[in-house]
DNA sequence: GTCTATAAGCCGATAGAC
DNA sequence: GTCTATCGGCTTATAGAC
């Protein structure tokens, strides 16, 4: 059980992630997923047991790692006392897109992601739910206390639409014409400022 | 050529509307509509000639009548002098979220254009920017009449954030809780007004 | 226009050798 | 853990009768 750098398990994950992102889960097959990974169709089944399964695996591996930075970015914001809306928008955006420009897969999931939602897969929504429903209660909470006169229903209503906003943003995040003098970090830096921007405003709307 | 109310042509359109919204493109077969629709499989391609151009067919009817829509309420706002950020908004936001209420088919297609944007497709992008790109242009037009010193790059990001709000919100539109005291019609313009004031503030973010 | 029958091929999953 | 070979079932699309 060893974890090699680049064991036929992550190849599968990785060619996985990729062409599922391009082809969706039903689009593409476990056949091309495995040609492109250079081993052979049997191993799916045997390292992952299912199709569905390594699916969901895709998922966990990724949201894992994005919820565990996004709790990170939060509480050292509210160490560093400098709790704004803004501080707190971009605690939970700025990984994520960092994720959304990371080329190695991590675009393809901001992709896939996008697709889950799509597919309102009511098996996927509950593990996400379960798994990581937490988190978003952690940065509700800490709007609200900045944003004592907003309805709980409002709040809920702004929270939606930021979390559109952010998946679209981040799902289409590598077709936006970048400026080619510009690096990806400030490409990236620059998203995140103006989806904080845009965000903060729309959560002080009265 | 004469379009009967419920023609076979009619009842595949619907059908597949329906399982393409459901399964996604690639995980509904031409067996699943047809069977659906009660009729025979080969009247898709009788019809249609393949499951691409059924698939085009699809966008093309309810995009016609969405941005028709769109843009007699714009003419309408216009009109009558009332022109501010919200009234352009209500607009462009009224429309699809009605449609998106819609049970005759309207809803299932919202869904349908979700799973198009994350498709990332490249051939659909073109055809609904070629086709309905001179009504977004009409729209951000008017924004930056009330918006002078904003610069167009902002207004550009902002909008992007609206679009994926927007599809987001409208394709989820049938799973967000509704107390069960309101009627829809109610429900759906308590969301437009709760959209229309959460994007108004973003625009005017400074 | 609608039907049956079928072509030609891809699918996920597994049995069993190595 | 990796391979080949294969099972049973599904797919789109079409040819040709009615």
């Amino acid at each position: 059980m060893i974890s090699q750098p680049f064991s036929t398990k992550d190849r599968i994950l990785s060619a996985a992630e990729d062409l599922f992102a391009k082809s969706g889960f039903a689009g593409a097959s476990l056949r091309q997923v495995t040609a492109t990974a250079n081993v052979n169709l049997a191993a799916v089944n045997y390292h992952f047991g299912s199709k569905e399964n390594l699916i969901n695996e895709l998922f966990k591996r990724r949201l894992d790692d994005l919820t565990a930075q996004r709790v990170k970015a939060l509480e050292q914001v509210q160490r560093n006392g400098a709790v704004t809306l803004e501080t707190i928008l971009d605690a939970f955006v700025s990984p994520a897109l960092t994720l959304a420009q990371d080329r190695g897969g991590g675009q393809s999931f901001v992709r896939l992601l996008a697709r889950a939602f799509a597919e309102q897969d009511q098996k996927l929504r509950r593990f996400v739910s379960d798994n990581y429903g937490h988190v978003l209660k952690e940065f509700a909470k800490a709007f609200l206390q900045l944003l004592p006169h907003l309805a709980k229903e409002d709040l809920y209503w702004r929270l939606d639409f930021i979390s559109g906003a952010l998946t679209y943003t981040m799902s289409d995040f590598g077709m936006i014409k970048k400026p080619t003098a510009i690096s990806e970090e400030q490409h990236r830096k620059n998203a995140a400022a103006q989806f904080v921007r845009f965000a903060a405003a729309g959560l002080r709307a009265p």
